[in-house]
DNA sequence: GACGGCTTCGTGTTTACGTCA
DNA sequence: GGTGACGTAAACACGAAGCCG
């Protein structure tokens, strides 16, 4: 079963979800924490019964199956999230990719959850985001690629023809019209006008495409232009 | 500025669980 | 109904980085 994009918050970009650690501390409840504390608690559907407050929440050393975590032989068991836990936190990531304290703590209580498992769901769910991300880019590069693997061959192909015609008549050839060389850019589609704009081209279309979620839509290649002259 | 402790994050792995042939 | 293969996701391990005293 395939998630869509938008399920995995793909509509998030890469970089919002770095929020700067220093803002935890200062950051203050706002509509979504509040939202989740005036909602009433979820029953959680657990494989064994953990305390709602314990707020262990070391991830070295203090390992769940020792604070409440099942697993009495040892074998840690698995909780499996209830759909609306699934949609709370859902709805949470797509709020915040990542969580301070305060708000993990907000929605541990509210889905009666520790906070180390809130925790390890966000933790789990960004690198299915980044999983599927990096999918999407791999297939955007790679058609891409197929792009310019063909242009590259049409290329070659006008340059044996072109060669061919300077072989046949050097007089002839100096009084063709230009060839039909690329002038528009395959990856950003942008037509070029001077070469001394190409660079400050590209640079703002990869920040242009990452504001509209292209990620990887990476243009480096100079564009070429028709030659002049003279 | 160097250092250690603490916390959080990203990444890779392990493993319990559900589904399906 | 039992079973093995497979996928998914929760839990874990570990190193890196930032913050603080």
């Amino acid at each position: 079963m395939m998630e869509r994009a938008e399920d995995l918050g793909l509509s998030l970009s890469l970089s919002s979800s770095l929020t700067p650690r220093t803002h935890h501390v200062a950051m203050q409840l706002h509509a979504p924490e509040r939202r989740f504390l005036e909602m009433p608690l979820l029953p959680a559907k657990r494989v064994c019964e953990v305390s709602a407050d314990e707020e262990r929440s070391s991830q070295r050393g203090g390992s769940d199956d020792e604070d409440g975590g099942c697993g009495m032989d040892g074998s840690r068991k698995k909780l499996r999230l209830s759909k609306d836990q699934s949609a709370v936190l859902e709805d949470s990531f797509r709020e915040h990719p990542t969580l301070n304290p305060r708000q993990k703590a907000a929605l541990a209580q509210q889905l009666g959850l520790r906070s180390r498992q809130v925790e390890v769901w966000f933790q789990n769910r960004r690198a299915r985001t980044k999983l599927k991300q990096t999918e999407v880019d791999c297939e955007f590069l790679k058609r891409c690629c197929e792009t310019l693997t063909e242009e590259n061959r049409r290329l070659q192909k006008e340059v044996q023809e072109l060669r061919a015609l300077k072989l046949v008549s050097p007089h002839q050839y100096m009084h063709m019209s230009p060839p039909t060389t690329l002038t528009m850019c395959p990856s950003c589609e942008r037509v070029s006008n001077n070469n001394n704009n190409n660079n400050n081209n590209n640079n703002n279309n990869n920040t242009a495409d990452r504001r509209n979620g292209v990620e990887g839509a990476i243009c480096h290649r100079p564009i070429a232009v028709r030659p002049q002259h003279s």
